[in-house]
RNA sequence: GCCUUUGUAGCUCAGAGGUAGAGCACUUCCUUGGUAAGGAAGAGGUCACGGGUUCAAUUCCCGUCAAAGGCUCCA
């Protein structure tokens, strides 16, 4: 019998009798042997040492690449069980995967509370039994023994998976002392790990239900060197630097009181600022797209919700009704602000010849999230959306959609935003009780998405569950400077509302029909936005949009005059600058300014008073020599025209 | 909402069963200095809030509120 591998690069090889990926990694290289991890062996990962079929395409798996380091952090989650078993007998184990940086392990300690100050001893069994370079043994079992193994062990965890399972299908791995279900593969044995730290601990419902046991869930990850962990730890605290509450707070954007309330933010001088530049810029390229602006109350009758169905899915849910005093009616904080634009359009009759109607509204909206999930600018209570509806006949719909991709990718581009993800956001496969409307007029939403999503040329991704309860979405996602991914744009399709509003208009046919309506917002909201642009820029923003632009700083307050005669004159050309009038030397004002991310400092001092000019230095950059404003003023105007193309 | 953790000056943080401390920021004065921190003095805290234990609590215990990391949820 011979073995046939075909490698990556197309060459085969040829091996006497039964061989495993190891086996094929040591004919090429002692090197690589020492750090295959798994092997792809037809397309499916597998162990390293697990015999190959006699003819096969293989990839050997190492630490570069994801499905290796997949492997690793599994085979790691499985000696952290080892270590907490020995640590906590009887305590019983739920699921242990791999995830996107590291690893996690749900268990139940019986009642017993574990918490950080409980790491170093896990941490220092964990390196223990490690360096044992156990072997990660596979072996096929049938049911009835699984579930004897488990009975026996009493984990009812494991039982509960295995019911799940087939007879045939039923794997378990042994390390050292431990044995668990696991369909693998595995790193061939411990000694691979050199580095290993547990990240932080969380409740962690079993099988994600909040009506079942809470598991603790230990969050760990591992390096094959020391070095690299080490690494990994510091990029964690680059990453925490950026954070937008630690930033905001900095560059005093915005704050939380607890008299107010959770969720709740209130954007300073200089965020307030922020906004009112990024309402200005949706608002120029929402006039250019045809767009009116509309205003609407910030509350409305509870019987508006029953109408749109939000009193029906979400009222529980949500922030209760107020009533008057007298009449007793009941208002609802609005939740969205789609409702109020149905009215209007049904505030007079709509002729084909109006369509499409474009009504967009800086509206604030308010939503109860739970108190644990609220986080700084990104989840809250109160939040203000670059909202508009628009109003089209069925055979505009797609045209709009696209016109509406463009305005996302406009601004996505004028913020810098280049790593962004389109998701198609579908119905739940299963439940379908969490959605209005008729079966037809979802499948023509969800089909209109997907035509205009492709024909953009978008990369999508779909994911089912994601929908809005009156139609599917398409969402742009983004991440923060932890890998979080946050959902920012939004565009939707929605047959539902203008129906269960009765939304008509008179066709050149002379016959009512019925609108079909897009929601969408760029921005998402205004908080998330925000949120999100201070981490990708780490507080500095590009010139269209920072607070302030330039800071003059006169060399001694001899100069101030001078520096205020230079702000008047930026100002009058439409550049945001302030002078720094404080007693004290240049270096230090420098200092601050750079702090603060001032794009531009501008000092005078008796050379340029005399020569009626300024030197001007660039945030992080430093000294770019002496100009007049008026130069100054075009080196900014040219900066602008350049983020801002496009619009 | 649930689990784990945290809450001391505007900010970052030390501290201890006997009613508090540093650095920065702030105020005043001195200094008028050319590209990332000039000097001195001063002011500033119900130690998140509410109970309890104690001769004595900011410190120990309980509850509430808020924040952090997750889970669930997410119009």
């Amino acid at each position: 019998m011979k073995t046939n591998v075909t490698l990556p690069d197309g060459s085969v090889r040829s091996f006497e009798g039964a061989v495993t990926a190891m086996d094929v990694a040591k004919s090429i290289s002692e090197g690589l042997a020492r750090n295959v991890l798994s092997a792809k062996v037809n397309g499916e990962v597998r162990d390293a040492n697990r015999t190959l079929p006699e003819t096969c395409t293989l990839a050997l798996l190492t630490w570069n690449d994801l499905e290796g380091k997949a492997t690793m952090w599994h085979s790691s989650a499985h000696v952290m069980a080892e270590a907490v078993e020995a640590l906590y007998p009887g305590a019983k184990f739920g699921i242990g995967p791999a995830i996107e940086n590291g690893f996690y392990y749900d268990i139940d300690f019986g009642g017993r509370s574990v918490g950080e100050h409980d790491f170093a001893a896990i941490e220092a069994k964990f390196k223990e039994l490690a360096s044992k370079k156990e072997t990660f043994t596979r072996r096929e079992v049938g049911k009835t023994d699984a579930i004897k193994y488990f009975t026996e062990k009493g984990d009812e965890y494991k039982l509960e998976l295995i019911e799940g399972l087939n007879d045939g299908e039923i794997t378990f791995y042994q390390q050292g002392a431990f044995t668990d279900l696991c369909r693998g593969p595995h790193i061939p044995d411990t000694s691979f790990i050199k580095a290993f730290k547990i990240l932080n601990v969380a409740g962690a419902y079993w099988r994600g239900d909040e009506k079942r046991k809470q598991l603790t869930r230990l969050y760990g990850i591992t390096f094959p060197k020391q070095k690299e962990l080490d690494e990994y730890l510091v990029m964690l605290e680059e990453a925490k630097k950026r954070d937008h509450r630690k930033v905001g707070k900095e560059l005093d954007l915005f704050t939380f009181s607890e008299k107010v309330g959770a969720g709740l933010p209130l954007w300073l001088p200089k965020g307030a600022a922020l906004r009112e530049r990024l309402i200005s810029f949706m608002k120029t390229a929402q006039e250019k797209a045809g767009y009116v602006q509309v205003a609407t109350p910030h509350i409305g009758g509870k019987a508006l919700y029953e109408t749109s169905g939000h009193w029906e899915k979400y009222g529980k849910d949500s922030f209760q009704p107020m009533n008057t005093p007298q009449e007793g009616e009941l208002f609802m904080l609005k939740p969205m602000n789609c409702p109020h634009h149905c009215e209007i359009f049904a505030s007079r009759p709509r002729s084909y010849k109006d369509l499409p109607l474009r009504l967009a509204e800086f509206g604030t909206v308010y939503r109860y999230e739970q108190s644990g999930e609220l986080h700084g600018l990104a989840r809250v209570r109160g939040f203000t959306q670059d909202d508009a509806h628009l109003f089209c006949r069925p055979d505009q719909v797609k045209e709009e959609f696209l016109k509406v991709i463009d305005l996302v990718l406009l601004v996505l581009k004028a913020l810098s935003f280049e790593s962004f993800e389109a998701q198609i956001s579908l119905r739940d496969k299963v439940d379908r009780s969490k959605y209005i409307g008729s079966e037809e007029n979802w499948v023509k939403a969800e089909q209109a998405i997907m035509d205009a999503a492709a024909e953009s040329g978008l990369k999508t991704v779909v994911e089912y569950g994601e929908a809005a309860f009156y139609g599917p979405k398409l969402d742009f996602m983004v991440k923060d400077a932890l890998g979080r991914r946050w959902q920012l744009g939004t565009i939707q399709v929605d047959y539902n509302l203008p129906e269960r509003f009765e939304l008509e208009y008179v066709g050149s046919d002379n016959a009512r029909h019925r609108p079909v309506m897009i929601h969408r917002a760029p921005f998402g909201s205004l908080e998330r936005f925000i949120a999100v642009i201070i981490e990708h820029t780490a507080g500095k923003f590009p010139l269209w949009l920072t607070p302030e632009q330039a800071i003059i700083l006169p060399i001694s307050d001899k100069f101030i005059g001078k520096a205020q005669e230079v702000m008047e004159l930026l100002k009058s050309h439409d550049i945001r600058a302030s002078v720094d009038e404080r007693n004290e030397k240049i270096g230090r004002k420098i200092r601050d300014a750079e702090l603060d991310k001032v794009p531009f400092m501008l000092i005078i001092g008796e050379k340029e008073a005399e020569a009626n000019s300024i030197s001007v230095r660039e945030q992080a950059l430093g000294d770019m020599g002496s100009m007049t404003p008026l130069q100054f003023k075009e080196l900014v105007s040219e900066r602008i025209a350049k983020q801002l193309s496009g619009l």
